[in-house]
RNA sequence: GGCGAGAUAGCUCAGCCGGUAGAGCAGAGGCCUGAAAAGCCUUGUGUCCCCAGUUCAAUUCUGGGUCUUGCCA
């Protein structure tokens, strides 16, 4: 088994500065579990730690492809695996840091395994819905998959598709994935929450969104846009990007944007919250009650058990 | 000053021919198996600006007032 340390918690509740200190002091390394720092270019919005930070602690997972590609929880779960493996052999304990819950869930308790469905198979039923509207594709999973269309409501085009597409391509009903998936995992967590009093942290996610337009996050989209990218690109799907689209559309001013993006990340921290709430985490604790000396002590215990 | 337009939920607004109101967003709570910073679900009693009139009944019609706003001067 590997050991892995995680440290988790809502957008902007510290977890990288913690997760920072903690790796230069167990000498190791950290792997970002991040969807939208995976992104290239995509750097102030995304809060990116800096170069410098990126020198001193070597941090994986970070502008490793475009904002043109794609990239998913599946992805995430291999690629984080095998470093995983790489550090352990190397006798450095992984440390995740992100707040993307589903990425780091993958990890640790896996995904059922299949290839990556084909365009052909995705665009086949776009085609259907655009012809006959998503209630039809719901009706249509609800014949070969009740029990996933008894789960997936009739408005979630996302989970609709993607039950249909992996039925259509491995010929066997999402829920049978589900049934047959592999529960064991290589790794064995300690898990460590940061825990931001909610008041707190929507204050300190104000201040952050005020600080990105200091640093500029307005000249990174507009050299973004001059480049080539488009705000359909999937990485521009972003929190704190696409909420000044209005703004390049010359329709709303920047202000009005900003209050835009600060509300949605507010919805983005409540939403992991939310996630978190059914996560078993081995250590929560305030971010202004988190020290270096007690975050050592947790983790020296939890090497002792290896 | 003249001629219009508007005043309805925290915000932006819907409410045909009169029967005391409803969407989106925000807020609150929840869900989540390869788009997850995504996607989805639940949750709306407010002096319908004020006063008078018509009417069995006015947010809805009429008159007056107040405020906001557009155009013309």
């Amino acid at each position: 088994m590997i050991p892995i340390i995680t440290i988790e918690g809502p957008t902007g509740s510290g977890k990288s500065a913690i997760a920072m200190q903690l790796a230069l002091e167990l000498g190791t390394e950290l792997i970002s579990a991040d969807s939208r720092q995976v992104y290239q270019k995509l750097d102030i919005g995304t809060a990116k730690p800096s170069k410098e930070e990126q020198e001193m602690v070597h941090h994986h997972l970070i502008d490793i492809i475009d904002i043109k590609e794609t990239y998913t929880a599946g992805d995430f779960k291999n690629q984080a695996g095998k470093i995983c493996a790489v550090l352990w052999s190397q006798k450095k304990i992984p440390i995740i840091a992100g707040g993307t819950g589903l990425y780091i869930r993958s990890l640790l308790h896996g995904l059922f395994t299949i290839p990556q469905v084909p365009i052909e198979v995705k665009q086949e039923f776009r085609e259907l819905q655009e012809k006959n509207g998503l209630e039809f594709l719901h009706q249509y999973l609800s014949k070969i998959d009740p029990i996933a269309a008894s789960k997936i409501s009739v408005n979630d085009q996302q989970r609709i598709l993607r039950a249909l597409e992996v039925w259509k391509f491995t010929g066997t009903p999402i829920t049978e994935h589900w049934k047959h998936q592999e529960h064991t995992s290589p790794f064995r967590a300690l898990r460590i929450f940061i825990s931001p009093n909610r008041s707190e942290l929507y204050q300190r996610i104000e201040k952050r969104l005020d600080t990105m337009i200091e640093k500029g996050i307005l000249r990174e989209i507009e050299d973004l846009l001059h480049n080539g990218y488009d705000w359909r690109d999937p990485g521009m799907n972003a929190v704190g990007y696409r909420e000044f689209i209005p703004y390049f559309t010359k329709l709303d001013s920047w202000q009005n944007c900003l209050i835009k993006a600060k509300q949605h990340t507010r919805n983005y921290a409540k939403r992991q919250w939310t996630w978190y709430n059914k996560c078993n985490f081995d250590l929560t604790i305030s971010p202004d009650a988190i020290t270096l000396s007690k975050l050592i002590d947790v983790v020296g215990h939890f090497c002792v058990d290896l």
